[in-house]
DNA sequence: CAAATATGAATGAACAGTCATTCACATTTT
DNA sequence: AAAATGTGAATGACTGTTCATTCATATTTG
């Protein structure tokens, strides 16, 4: 009874590095057991199936992703300020959940159609907040951008790539790094960061 | 038989499809002979097994990027330029193999070590030339970036997306698209384009 | 309190299928 | 004829999933 309940949740932690790292279809449900530590037949008694696990490993972690965003958002006034907020919410998310991001970005294909779309949608919702920011600085001609739709994606892939190279004991501390991004976003719409 | 010396051709054109759009992974030797239009077993007269074709696809499309490059980087001169023929060549290149650029991007982690390393060294070459670029800009005082080799992974990141969204009958034309990029490039490191 | 029963969880074998690869043999090309 | 190429069946290992069984712990009953 003691650690019954958080069975699942280690099972749900060594799915994700393990899908992670090598791959959806690249895990076995035997490699998984044996991360965890239990024989392959266990598992089921906590998720209905390998498909399930994934797609609610990419769930959970969209809608935490969107509930983050939701809440940073809510207070804050201003085009300009809610980039920032958005490039430091999005950046700093990444930096500490990279295998969660990793994989709903890498895995959407291993979904099944009906998961696919809803996950997809969820991720849709997202893009969307960083589009309408940038539609408005563009109306306000605070932003200088060509494509607000094009530009929006071309943020989101260079923000969400920190994953693939950062290491927590490398040159740079998270902090550092945040600042980096953000400062590469607002010159990308033409805006200086404010301190040099 | 005039087609029976393109067979190979024919295989390498079709796993790179099946592999880039379902992943390395979700692809059975059956699926791709198929695809070709012949049986399993005779995948193996043109290539050593599933692993070596992936490694050749990959291999393959690096080789001829990088040639690109060097032939792009021999004729321009100035650090500014230089940023320039480098957006434009990858944007474009990527547009143009959006497939052979996935698969490298995607799949790296399906290679077996050592086909892996050499593939690894590939890429570390392409991007080592940005980053030099972009160090070169730095030190002339031209760019205004944070630091040149982070700098150089978020364009990197930036321009590669494009093979995420871009479809070849949306709404932007390869050269719309290839100019979007370049402005924001530009715009990320401190510069303004010339021609508004 | 103690006996009986119910529950949640883990096991390990078994299932039906798929996997990449091999091979003896047929066919085609040169 | 010889070399290259394709076939179709076979191989053994591995796949996700199911299931009867076991076991320790709760809960209910006498």
């Amino acid at each position: 009874m003691p650690e019954s309940k958080d069975t699942k949740a280690k099972i749900r932690k060594a799915a994700l590095r393990l899908f992670a790292e090598r791959g959806y279809n690249a895990v076995s449900m035997r490699d998984l057991a044996d991360a965890v530590g239990m024989r392959q037949g266990g598992l089921y008694n906590h998720f209905e199936g390998k498909q399930a696990l994934l797609s609610n490993l990419m769930e959970t972690h969209m809608v935490a992703l969107l509930e983050a965003l939701d809440t940073a958002m809510a207070c804050v006034n201003g085009t300009r300020a809610r980039l920032e907020s958005f490039v430091r919410l999005h950046v700093a998310h990444h930096l500490s959940y990279p295998e969660d991001v990793f994989l709903a970005y890498m895995e959407i294909r291993s979904l099944d159609p009906g998961n696919r779309a809803r996950i997809v949608a969820l991720r849709n919702r997202y893009e969307h907040v960083l589009r309408g920011i940038l539609e408005d600085g563009c109306a306000e001609g605070v932003f200088r951008i060509g494509d607000s739709a094009v530009h929006a994606r071309m943020l989101l892939a260079m923000m969400t790539g920190v994953t693939v190279w950062y290491r927590d004991n490398g040159r740079l501390s998270r902090d550092e790094v945040v600042d980096l991004y953000l400062d590469a976003a607002l010159q990308s719409v033409g805006l200086a960061s404010e301190a040099s």
